[in-house]
DNA sequence: AAAAGCACTTGATATATATCAAGTGCCTGA
DNA sequence: TCAGGCACTTGATATATATCAAGTGCTTTT
């Protein structure tokens, strides 16, 4: 369980041994079936979670009982709510399972004790939330930009591995749009080609 | 000019006068006529840049010449391109002044000494990534869940002090619609009112 | 193996928003 | 101080996308 997050971590820091156990230490195993919750709207998030396995999405619902998917992620990327775990407020968000899923949480207070006393992978998290913002700063950017059909087509060539093990209604979700609205689209582009 | 940013420092973390003579010692000031640019499309972009007076805008340009406000930002702020930053690539934006600002650079270089010898300024500057990851989830989450006039007047409540000293078509730039829409929805909710 | 429930597609129509084209009033710079 | 140029508004129309309503074919459950 722990040796993929450990290949995710050395891939991207140097570790000693002692300091790979420390991490072991404060990681608690966490499986979902399909369709399980990680968060429900209104609890607290305490936790950095990092997948091992599986695929998962964050989305909120909005006044009219509507889905709007905020965020996919697969193996070897975190989730979480930032914004409840950084305020200590009640999440607006829900995190579920697409897939049968495995990961690795480590509380709040087990994660800022890693970061003070491995200066490396306190690097690489500040790293991957500079990446985040960049990432989602595109997102605005293609969503003010970009029509129906061209945010399809970044989509797929941004996240083809996500376009392809998730639920097409969930990407139209996720893209701003209807389910029939990414039908036609996807129609009308493969005519095209 | 640095007493504006001496004292945003010291409200948020505490400094010791050496401390602050360090940060004083790599700010240099900018300043910018209206409409001036403190970054265009293709350049790369160097710096930490905290503003001290005035109002600015990132925006990028399509295809069709369109101009799509991603950010605004004003006194006690901080701005800048991260993308490029952190990847050191070509700016793919534009980032001007939309009224006469003063703003204090300090360097990529200068900015992780700063990060490194003063523990407090670490935790600050982390402490402002992770809200604005936060702000900008919700802006998405926005983007993908609401109407040209209830995005409206999430902006207005979000940011009133902006909403104020920015002409009104940037405002539509900046929640994707055009400006006659947005001039629509004004009258619109002016009267429900 | 049948039944039920999804996910996706397709068609008809409605609605929100964009586009194009004037028109108004207010700054601003010569 | 006047002329020109913006920023904003308003109207008419076009277009993109949403909504509503079936229909099809898988997959899952029993």
């Amino acid at each position: 369980m722990f040796e993929i997050f450990a290949q995710y971590l050395q891939s991207k820091i140097e570790l000693s041994d002692q300091e790979l156990k420390m991490i072991e230490e404060v990681c608690v195993v966490r499986k979902l079936r399909r369709n399980q919750y990680l968060l429900q709207e209104g609890d607290i998030w305490r936790y950095n979670a990092f997948i091992t396995k599986g695929c998962l999405r964050t989305y909120s619902v909005d006044d009219r009982s509507m889905e709007h998917v905020l965020n996919f992620a697969i193996e070897n990327y975190w989730i979480g709510d930032r914004e409840s775990l950084l305020n200590g407020t009640p999440s607006r968000f829900n995190i579920d399972a697409i897939e049968d899923s495995t990961l690795l949480l480590i509380s709040k207070e087990n994660f800022a004790g890693l970061m003070k006393s491995i200066p490396q992978f306190q690097d690489l998290v500040n790293l991957i939330i500079e990446r985040s913002f960049v990432a989602i700063q595109d997102r605005i950017n293609n969503s003010i930009s970009l029509n129906a059909e061209e945010k399809y087509i970044r989509f797929i060539e941004k996240q083809p591995q996500i376009a392809l093990r998730v639920p097409q209604h969930m990407i139209a979700s996720y893209l701003g749009m209807t389910p029939e609205t990414l039908s036609r689209i996807r129609k009308q582009s493969s005519k095209k080609q």
